[in-house]
DNA sequence: GCCGAACCTTGATTCCGGTTAACTCCCGGA
DNA sequence: TCCGGGAGTTAACCGGAATCAAGGTTCGGC
């Protein structure tokens, strides 16, 4: 029962007062890289499995602090971005729950190269170092998988670099739109829909490389096109098709 | 003998007329995710492998191409890179001799989603997919490997993404530079050296995501400034340790 | 219900970098 | 030798997005 409850975005009252081994278990079963592990391999990564409550604001780790292991989000938002020299920051994601972060740091057993923050109050799982090597040892079909997974990141992480150099501001939040939609899984009858943003605004424009200013003007244009009707961290879109056909354009 | 020959930029004689697999461990064994292998495992390798001679400006795959293996550059250059619809182009990366590519797209099991062309005639390995897969349930050291080399190329790319939101094209170039010059492993007396651009000066620029213009522009700026002078596609640097300190300001 | 702090919007202004368009240089081939 | 084309440079101009500077909203806490 905690299993779905923790995979939601908002917190809830807190299930577990503290974790012990058979509901880590629980928690542990329904992580991607473990989905169909049997109770044993479970159970042996539970040894290095650690529960973290963080409040909204808080840092999970600096650039440059040392990684012992990869992170799991169950639920709440966490915030992966550097910071220039003069104090600006970039966000480069925004992990959401059941996304990890961490592991190709991990891997290089390096120091992190960014910051994690919560956007939320939230709640995520630490997976130590030590277990995730002794189970790589053990089992070829886990390092497929985190193979897998690491090449993922790669994908979308070069699809990230293509945005950024290839698209507009605008066509950036469009695409933006549509793929929060998308991922909404949402219904929308006859192409209305309605979407939350996930975060701040200022964040989300901050990922996708605009300053907020920038980001709520074109919020504004496309408002003003008709292609979407903004209401708070609420999006309205009237018709899908349309803003993927027309809202490109300027 | 013919190994470090071909692990040099320019192509020279063609020393093996066709791969026979003897010649084929020899270059094997100097691949780094191969290194340390003994015989046996290269010549399972081997197998799957097949030499490539490719013309400048030869295409070797193109977006949504189907992929059967990763390659690996033994010499000349290639150049990653993907267009947009209103077809300019990205340079994402330049693979140089001793780099590999495509390994992430293979995992996936999925088209490339970038494309990659010959900047200079060039000789390549590509591996096949199925050899590759062999040898992961075989070794678990070598997932290992595969997992630090998609890490180490994940770093890469998040290092590159943090150079393109956070530097103006100044800093970018300045920073190209001097992290060329380290890796071309010069001494250099007394801070001065001089560094041979890879290719084009239109490519790197793209690498950097600038036009060619604003390129030749920074260059100009730069060498008015006194911290490097152009001689075609030599820059030389009278002081290194001055562009390192200097070179960012505007 | 008031206050302050985040968050967001809006407008004016600036500027980095892209666009366009010549023009030069250099090299290779007929 | 001349020609043609690719690479590089230069300059004028433009525009997308950042910056600076006020306002406006919303919301939680006292």
């Amino acid at each position: 029962m905690p299993l779905t409850d923790c995979l939601r975005e908002r917190p809830g009252p807190p299930v577990m007062p503290h974790a012990d081994t058979e509901n880590l278990c629980r928690l542990l079963a329904h992580v991607p890289l473990l989905e169909g592990f049997d109770p044993g391999e479970l159970a042996r990564f539970a040894r290095g499995v650690r529960e973290q409550n963080v409040d909204k604001g808080a840092v999970l780790f600096h650039r440059g602090d040392p990684c012992h292991g990869f992170h799991l989000v169950l639920c709440g938002q966490i915030k992966l971005a550097f910071t220039s020299a003069e104090g600006q920051e970039k966000v480069i994601e925004i992990m959401r729950p059941g996304q990890s972060f961490g592991e190709a740091v991990m891997f290089m057993e390096k120091p992190y190269f960014v910051m994690a923050q919560a956007l939320t109050d939230s709640r995520l799982l630490h997976i130590a170092k030590s277990v995730v090597f002794e189970e790589m040892d053990r089992d070829p079909t886990f390092c497929r998988r985190i193979i897998a997974g690491l090449s993922q990141r790669l994908h979308h992480l070069i699809a990230d670099v293509e945005t950024y150099s290839l698209l507009s501001g605008r066509e950036r939040i469009v695409g933006y739109l549509l793929r929060e939609e998308e991922s909404s899984g949402e219904p929308g009858l006859c192409g209305r829909v309605s979407i939350r943003l996930p975060t701040s605004k200022g964040t989300i424009a901050s990922r996708l490389n605009l300053t907020q200013e920038h980001f709520s003007r074109i919020l504004h244009e496309l408002a003003e096109a008709g292609l979407i009707v903004v209401e708070g961290r609420t999006i309205h879109i009237p018709d899908i098709e349309r803003l993927r056909t027309t809202g490109a354009r300027y």
